[in-house]
DNA sequence: ATAAGTGATGCACACGTGTGCATTAGTACC
DNA sequence: GGTACTAATGCACACGTGTGCATCACTTAT
């Protein structure tokens, strides 16, 4: 049975009143007193219940996490930078997956609020407006990641997909690429749509038609579906010399099958990738992709979150009927109400997947 | 300010005592009463309060995860098959990275105990003994995956590496190599230990001394430290013409390194990885390694987890004076004192960075 | 010496939930 | 019709912490 407030009081013949503003460092209390009482805690080994101290002032201290996939090492990334944050300002975490199954984020929402957590960061692509509204009946803040539906929420940090797609083409048209592909993942939702439209608005500039058997979404974004989609490319009459794909995971997909192939890569071929995880460096040849400040991201959206809820004074100073309106927040809480969007950037990352184009094409 | 159970019990005009009872299926209330209670609850949006609830019961139905990073790929999968278990039990998580450092380590085991966590899995391999008496005084059980020390906790999940280690030794040996070198990572402590362990005891029942020189320990276990530690083997006036790496991440370095030097693998060179991460099927060629059954390992450790929950009746019943000896738990606790360790076994995963050595070394 | 202040501490209630015990109403038995 | 029992519900306290208010001792000014 952990020790109390009330122990420590008894031994050092205080109330236990006096210990809890002790231990707060309450200017009411005699120096002495003070330290006296921290010196008895420390010998104690008290540690505050976390429980009874959110009971009471309405803050768990605590945010939650939830992300689609533990397993996607992009989040992983995401999430040292959250936790680097959270940890600093000593908040906890509460980690979830819903694995994209509906059912799985209901009982996460439901735990998460049962929890009370102060916050919420969300980087699952497809996060139902369903829940959503659950945790907003609760006047928990949320940010999201680079969400798909980033304009439904008020708060949200997300990269510059459309710079960065629009980058990467630039890069392949500047070697001299003219038939460059992309190939998408449909399940990521909004995030495949920026990276499309920065490809197609860069062919645009550029003033070349893509014609529709260059863009193929794949409905998933791990290697395996990478290796299908060139597939697909390779079966067209007139094949890209380059391809633009959605992420690292389905560009080291396509690597792969290009070396089953025989193709050389970058000689006869060029690819890039996304996201710039980990192995991207060491894929071979080495991946260019585009940098995401991943790490930095998920810093973002952690001080984001803080500092919504240093701005919201505290829970139950919201009136009761929150459901009015399609708002996220009741109207009242003065100066936060204004919605934040960040938009981070990143960097183009040439590496060596990528290079000018063969001489001689099989057609003219 | 959220619903709670008086505000049911107003509702629905009863007491609150009602109200608590019929949520929780209580055989005193009248059948038709608890209808109507869970109807007007369900009304209200009512979502209990985990902390009331938490300070009342003992009980926080929450789990803490410490890892030392979650980056890591080998973590993810790993922190999947515990989420995966966690949630189908109605637990959460609290996750936390300590980053080798030992004042984080120190806050998160603080921070942890001030939620009161039910349980904690340790998936670092340098967790110091320091924290985790703070644990044991609390009466909260702990389960260690693939710790260094595992012997030091009751209980624990763990691969054979051992086995392993041998059995992708054998797996060179039977390809005729002779000149075969260990590449470890001397801050996983106990682990590159097995599976040199492994290594050695292969290569002593195959009737083969190891020259201290083909035994080298980075101080790292990344891709960096992989294509460093090529670097020593080859320079080595008679370089081994296999490598048995720690990991996949060092396999993946030294696959790097080999394709720089222009060394062909497998052809003139093999290269063996360890722990079968997502990535290790789409190296070039694909990497040859030992698959751990991650998600299965942090299953059994949630599970084991568990399991000493419904063992352990309450934390409240532990004698204060819980400090007596060297063991995890206070005498008394009955049938759940003995320990448990559960050593799972993986499989070797041929795939084509292994072949014959080249039928002309350097030196016959 | 009394009033007015100030500094330090305790009392008592609250937060939301769970539970032992008392209370009430209804039923069956003699 | 009184007793004994059961079924259903309410009362009151507890969990550990925080806080407004009252209390007390002691100092200072009048």
């Amino acid at each position: 049975m952990p020790v109390t407030i009330k122990d420590i009081a008894k031994r050092a013949e205080v109330s236990h009143s006096t210990v809890s503003r002790a231990l707060h460092g309450s200017s009411l209390i005699a120096k002495n007193t003070v330290e006296r009482i921290r010196q008895t805690a420390r010998e104690l080994g008290y540690l505050p219940s976390a429980a009874a101290r959110s009971l009471k002032t309405n803050r768990s201290q605590a945010l939650g996490v939830i992300v689609s996939s533990v397993e996607d090492p992009f989040f992983g990334e995401i999430l040292q930078g959250i936790e680097e944050v959270a940890q600093k300002n000593s908040y906890s975490l509460f980690m979830a997956a819903s694995q994209h199954d509906p059912q799985r984020e209901q009982a996460i929402v439901q735990a998460m609020s049962e929890h009370r957590v102060d916050g919420v960061i969300i980087c699952s692509a497809s996060f139902k407006a369903e829940q959503r509204r659950q945790f907003l009946a609760y006047g928990v803040p949320i940010v999201v990641v680079n969400n798909q539906a980033a304009e439904d929420y008020r708060y949200s940090i997300y990269h510059d997909d459309v710079d960065g797609s629009r980058q990467i083409t630039r890069h392949l048209l500047d070697l001299g690429h003219r038939r460059i592909a992309y190939l998408g993942n449909s399940s990521s939702g909004r995030t495949t749509l920026d990276r499309l439209n920065g490809f197609q608005q860069e062919m645009g500039a550029a003033g070349l038609a893509v014609p529709p058997e260059y863009i193929h979404e794949a409905s998933g974004g791990g290697p395996e579906e990478g290796l299908a989609g060139l597939e697909y490319f390779l079966a067209l009459s007139y094949p890209p010399s380059a391809l633009v794909c959605f992420n690292d995971m389905m560009a080291i997909g396509v690597l792969k099958g290009l070396q089953q192939a025989g193709i050389q890569v970058p000689d006869e071929f060029s690819v890039t990738g996304f996201d710039n995880i980990v192995f991207s460096a060491f894929t071979n040849p080495p991946l260019t992709t585009f940098d995401q400040p991943k790490r930095f991201i998920g810093a973002e959206a952690a001080r984001l979150v803080l500092e919504l809820l240093d701005a919201q004074p505290s829970r139950d100073t919201l009136e009761p009927n929150a459901s009015s309106g399609n708002r996220d927040y009741p109207a009242g809480t003065g100066t936060t109400t204004q919605p934040r969007v960040r938009m981070l950037k990143g960097r183009l990352l040439v590496r060596e997947t990528t290079a000018k184009p063969a001489p001689s094409p099989r057609k003219p």
